[in-house]
DNA sequence: GTCTATAGTTTGATAGAC
DNA sequence: GTCTATCAAACTATAGAC
């Protein structure tokens, strides 16, 4: 076996070791912000010394740029792939419900790369900021369009400021990893509370005269979540 | 008038550079994060020189300790105290919705301070956490007790999850002031929006059978919002 | 009350041995 | 690839003049 053919299924030490400082950098942008992840600590959790990031990396921002990146990839892959799988069928009200739970999915997934790529959006130095900006314009299309289907389907309260409705929602997703414990309840239950909530929300008083959907999105999300490859 | 007489009506210019220093405190706490905030940038916002402020504040942790504990404290007034006006008539669900938008005004309020309490919850070092923990066990109280209501009024979609609904629509208020801009909306328009999807993300399918309540909640939150005393 | 000057740490980053 | 040793810069905090 080549080692081209052999890339994608084993990840050579270098990549791992690679892997290790980003997984670390995560972490650390989750618990403490953009400021106060430090080398230092990144080196610690990683398990080599500071120098040895440099092997890797040619800054300190160079790891925290490359975490964030790939968070707001995983959230934006994560989301499309949901809804890609969603029946022809769903409503727009489905649709929009599913790319909240996949979102919501990957920011409390195992890797933190979706929650720091969230967290500490304000908190990016302005050149990495407006970056950032630049990758997320699909992100932020796809999501005013998936509204606005529901909107014009007549699925949506239409007491509701979409805009305002849309950036709520995507609060309280970005916050959960903030207090949700796996500990107190699976990643279903969450999701689907998530789920309902989030339909409740937008439908309003909608909701009675379309009671039940074809297909509850929550069993869209089934099987067990498997994390792309980063 | 003694100064002791004069002091509840016009701050002292001693008071006044020290709340200058909280309010660059809160205002760099809400940009750059718990360790982002620098004593230096303290300094420049707050029109002094660095040592000026430790006539002030024993540490830079103190200065920051100070702006969480009254943020905290601005929240949980401005909650009681919109339930207190609110007509011994209202619903649960109406007594609920005011609190969260009470909530959501301060967050969103010209002193940055509950913004700044809310969004660096989890970058606080251990000590300083512990005590905000302590102090904050008033308020959680509170709003368990508000949804525990709602609950047993039969007000609430009981397909969701009290304690998961609770932390979910917390998060889309304290996230707010990530994205709110009073240039592309008034204050009013916002919380009416909260408001509206609040209501609809708990009540639900039982929104139906509850059509309109007798006083509208964005009502009692006019008039126009007068800053409490810090 | 506010300043200049400065001490003592810690940080991000580099040099060079292995 | 990873390390020890080290540097320049930035940080919190203090000393002491005014």
């Amino acid at each position: 076996m080549t080692k081209a053919a052999d890339a994608g299924r084993r990840e050579r030490k270098s990549d791992k070791t690679r892997r290790r400082i980003l997984d670390a950098a995560a972490d650390l942008l989750n618990r403490k912000g953009f400021d106060g992840t430090r080398l230092s600590e990144i080196a610690t959790l990683a398990e080599l010394r500071v120098p040895a990031i440099y092997y890797y990396f040619d800054s300190r921002e160079a790891i925290l740029e490359e975490v964030v990146n790939i968070g707001d990839r995983l959230a934006h892959e994560n989301v499309t792939r949901r809804l890609a799988e969603l029946s022809p069928a769903a409503s727009a009200l489905d649709r929009i419900c599913t790319a909240f739970a996949a979102h919501l999915e990957m920011v409390l997934m195992e890797s933190a790369y979706t929650a720091a790529a969230m967290r500490t959006m304000g908190q990016l130095p302005a050149d990495m900021r407006a970056r950032q900006l630049e990758r997320q314009r699909a992100s932020g299309r796809m999501w005013r369009e998936l509204i606005q289907a529901g909107v014009e389907a007549g699925e949506i309260d239409p007491g509701l400021d979409p805009r305002a409705a849309r950036m709520f929602l995507l609060g309280a997703v970005n916050w959960a990893s903030e207090w949700w414990n796996p500990e107190r309840g699976s990643l279903k239950e969450i999701l689907a509370t998530a789920q309902r909530l989030i339909r409740n929300a937008l439908a309003g008083p909608l909701l009675a005269s379309r009671p039940a959907t074809t297909a509850p999105p929550a069993a869209a999300l089934s099987p067990v979540f498997t994390p792309p490859a980063i």
